[in-house]
Order: structure tokens, then C-alpha cells, then sequence
DNA sequence: TTTTTTGTTAACATTTTTGTAACATTTGAC
DNA sequence: GTCAAATGTTACAAAAATGTTAACAAAAAA
């Protein structure tokens, strides 16, 4: 079921919307101010978080940021005045969402819906824990390990992030650009062409000189991809 | 500069929506019925639809559902009532965000600003769009692959650009500015005749000599179309 | 601390793609 | 049919993208 965290100080506002989002089969928690809105936050680690922008406590842009830190948790705000949006859009805040007040309870269960059900961007066609398996590659999760012909092959983080990347989305064509993102993640204040060296550093270590073994193949003028063959 | 399509047939909301958009520096066109919207929708591919529900001629979802098919320009919904935003959000039909009438332009411009902030590519990891086929040739986006009768064609960045842009917009003529705008992008300062080198060469790999295998079609005197057959 | 490992950048080698030009062919107007 | 303009085709050089190695910096381990 999914989790809904509402922050907003005007009691009858937040049970108004309890009630609601209740009806349509969330489970929500409620937090009348932003320095609980945190601890709450992190107790539960919500799907979505319904965002009061003013508050006693912290404020809203300031908790916004903070779970934007790390999380990618739903934020979808809300806000009374023109300036307050502009200051959203304004300094890309990273919310996703907003609904001006006055609003209806039916514009907020809408965006919530639509929101909830839009797939996060870390998208995987594969469930993260399971082994990945191709042939005679073998990637663990869990334990951070990579067999090839049942061997243990040594990778570092990075190599082994990469290769669980690929091997999460076979096939799929990416540019350096998206591997960046994804790998490198948020730090990617990195060197485009770190990844052909890191490439090039898995293969090595992965394509063996039996036949037939390129797996990570080049997409000129793009990117790369992972193929299972 | 951004495109932007205004499709809406009362007049004066058409006209104060262009007013205020272009004060924002965006460049805009206008379609008052639905047929005359998909016109000028391939032949300007803007970066963004405003999109009236209840139209003369083709309505809303069908003109969404037709531009979703092969294209990722935004979407933005302007709809009365909340029945509609129940299905523009229940069938997923693949707008963007929508905006209830009667609306404030500026909810609007904020939206369509927040929309056209966000980068297209990074809305979602993994390509959506899915194969495109006529006959026997395919083309898979995510992939970057084509396939001739179930053969891959070995294709180049460009090549497959070009191609991927055809078959997304196939039976339509274009220019060979518009095609330069939209396959080579911003860095076209590129002699026109690089198009036809580069048709000559995606017609040798597509066209084996099989009977009745022209696609790429030429308009003497324009440009060029794909024909879907 | 020192040592070792890992990550980043730079530099150079190699390959592939692309842009241009030159020439050939086709098309349609006359 | 002739001719001019538009398009098709080919070759080649320039440019861009990638592979690879090495050197250095930063972080982790000892």
C-alpha cells in the first residue's frame, strides 16, 4: 500500500485531506510542523510527500531540498500565493508538483494519482535482489559479485555499479550523458569520457579472449549498451 | 526558440494565450479544429501542445492519442470539467499535466514553463516509445535497432536519426530545412545536399532490390517523405 | 603515518563517421 | 528531343568519437 506523508499546519486542512486520500486506499501519517515533517519522514519514508510551503518550524522549501537530497520520493506542494510558485518553478526545487489554495480535494487526489502512478525514473525491467543471470555471467546484487564461468571476477564499485546497470537494462541503448546520471549519480560533475576508460576496464576484465564473449558494445555517436545476446 | 501549438476554438482564448506565451519569448501557432491542429502539428513538430479538449473536427484525446503515438512533444491539457480530467487521467492517455477551465494565463505559463524546463530525455530512463513497424521494416527506438525482414541493418547515429525521424512521421513531406532542424538540430550550419548523400545511403541499405521497396520518397523541388505504402 | 587501491584526467593512437566536392543521372518544362 | 535544374552517387579528406595507456590525485586500508 502506498504511503502518503501530509505536512500542513491548518488542522482541518490536513484531515480534510486524510480523510480523502484515505478513501481512495493510501495509508497517510500527518505532520503539523517541519521539524517533525523530518522525523517523520525518515520513520516512514513515505512514497509521497503533500508539502504545506509555509510552516512553523522548518519551511517548506527548506524540508523540499533536504528530502530532495537524497530521496526521490514524490513532493507535490502546496501554496497559497503566486510568488510561492513562482519560487518554486523559479528555483527548480525539485518538487514535482504543486496545487495553489484554495484548492479542491479533488485537485489534489488527481495529482496525487498521477504522480503515484508514474514509475519512478529508476526504472529496471529487472527486480533489484535477484541474481542477473546471462549465459555465463552472473551478477549478485546482495553481495556485490560478478561471476563469469563461475569464477569470482574482481570489480571495483564503480565497475561493479556500471555492470549492474547494464545488466539491469539489457539491450537498451544509453548515452554517456543517462550512465552518468545513473551511475555516477548526483556527483556528476565527471569527465564525459571516464566512462569509455571504465568501459574499457570492464571488458577486460569480463570479455575474455573466448569468442564471442563482447557484451558491451559501442553505439558510435551515442553511448553504449549491454547485450544479452 | 521553443514551438508551441496552441489548439483551442474559442477565439479569444486562443488569442490571449498567444499574447501572453510570446511575451514569455516562446514562438506560437494556432489550430481551432482538430483536423487543422494535426497539420500544423508535423509540420512544425513543436516542443509543446496546448491542448483544448472540446474541438470541432477530431477532439482532444484523439489528437493526444495520435500525437502520442510516435511523438514526445509535452502535452498540456485545458479542460472544463472534471469528468474529463477523470479520464485524461483514468486512460492514461499520455498528457503531460492539464489545467482546469476557467484557468488564470498564468497557471498556464507556469505550467508550460515547467514542462519545457524539464529536459524530455530524462523523463524517463527508459525510452517509452515502442516499435515502430510497416511492413517489413522495424525500427526500435530504445534499441536504436532496425530490422528488414527480421534481418538488422547496420546503421549509423545519423542514418538512424534520420530514419527514426521518418517513420515517426511517415506520409508526411518536409522541407530539407525541417528535416536539417530536426535531425541534425542546432549545429546545422550543414550544406543541404548532405541530406541527399545521406538518403542515398539509407536507401542502399533499405532498399535491396526487392520490388516495390521505395520508402523514402522524393518530392522534386521540396524535400522528401517516407511513404508508409 | 605509509601503503595500496581506486577514481579522475590527460594524452595519444586508432577507428568511424560525416561533410564537401565532383561528376553522373534523372526529371520536367519547353 | 533538348536543356537546365534538381537529385543521385561516389570518393576522399577532415572531423569526431572511441580505445587504451599512463600519470596523478584522492580515498581507503594497513
Amino acid at each position: 500500500m502506498q504511503q502518503i506523508l501530509i505536512v500542513e499546519d491548518e488542522l482541518h486542512i490536513s484531515a480534510l485531506l486524510k480523510t480523502h486520500l484515505e478513501r481512495e486506499g493510501y495509508q497517510c501519517s500527518q505532520a503539523f510542523d517541519g521539524i517533525t515533517a523530518l522525523e517523520i519522514f525518515y520513520q516512514q519514508l513515505p512514497d509521497l510527500v503533500l508539502l504545506d510551503l509555509m510552516l512553523p518550524g522548518k519551511d517548506g522549501f527548506e524540508i523540499c531540498r533536504t528530502i530532495r537530497e537524497r530521496h526521490d520520493t514524490y513532493i507535490l506542494m502546496l501554496t497559497a500565493r503566486q510568488e510561492e510558485i513562482d519560487r518554486i518553478v523559479g528555483l527548480e526545487l525539485g518538487a514535482d508538483d504543486y496545487v495553489t489554495k484554495p484548492f479542491s480535494v479533488r485537485e489534489v487526489l488527481t495529482r496525487v494519482k498521477v504522480l503515484l502512478r508514474r514509475p519512478r525514473t529508476q526504472t529496471s525491467l529487472v527486480p533489484h535482489e535477484e541474481s542477473i543471470i546471462f549465459d555465463e555471467l552472473e551478477l549478485k546484487p546482495a553481495q556485490m559479485k560478478v561471476f563469469l564461468r563461475g569464477k569470482l571476477v574482481n570489480l571495483t564499485a564503480l565497475e561493479f555499479d556500471l555492470l549492474h546497470f547494464f545488466m539491469k537494462n539489457p539491450g537498451i541503448v544509453f548515452r554517456r550523458e543517462q550512465i552518468l546520471e545513473q551511475v555516477w549519480q548526483e556527483h556528476s560533475e565527471v569527465y564525459d569520457r571516464n566512462i569509455d576508460r571504465l568501459i574499457s576496464q570492464l571488458r577486460r576484465k569480463l570479455e575474455t579472449n573466448v569468442e564471442n564473449s563482447k557484451r558491451i558494445i559501442t553505439i558510435r555517436g551515442v553511448g553504449y549498451k549491454f547485450e544479452k545476446k
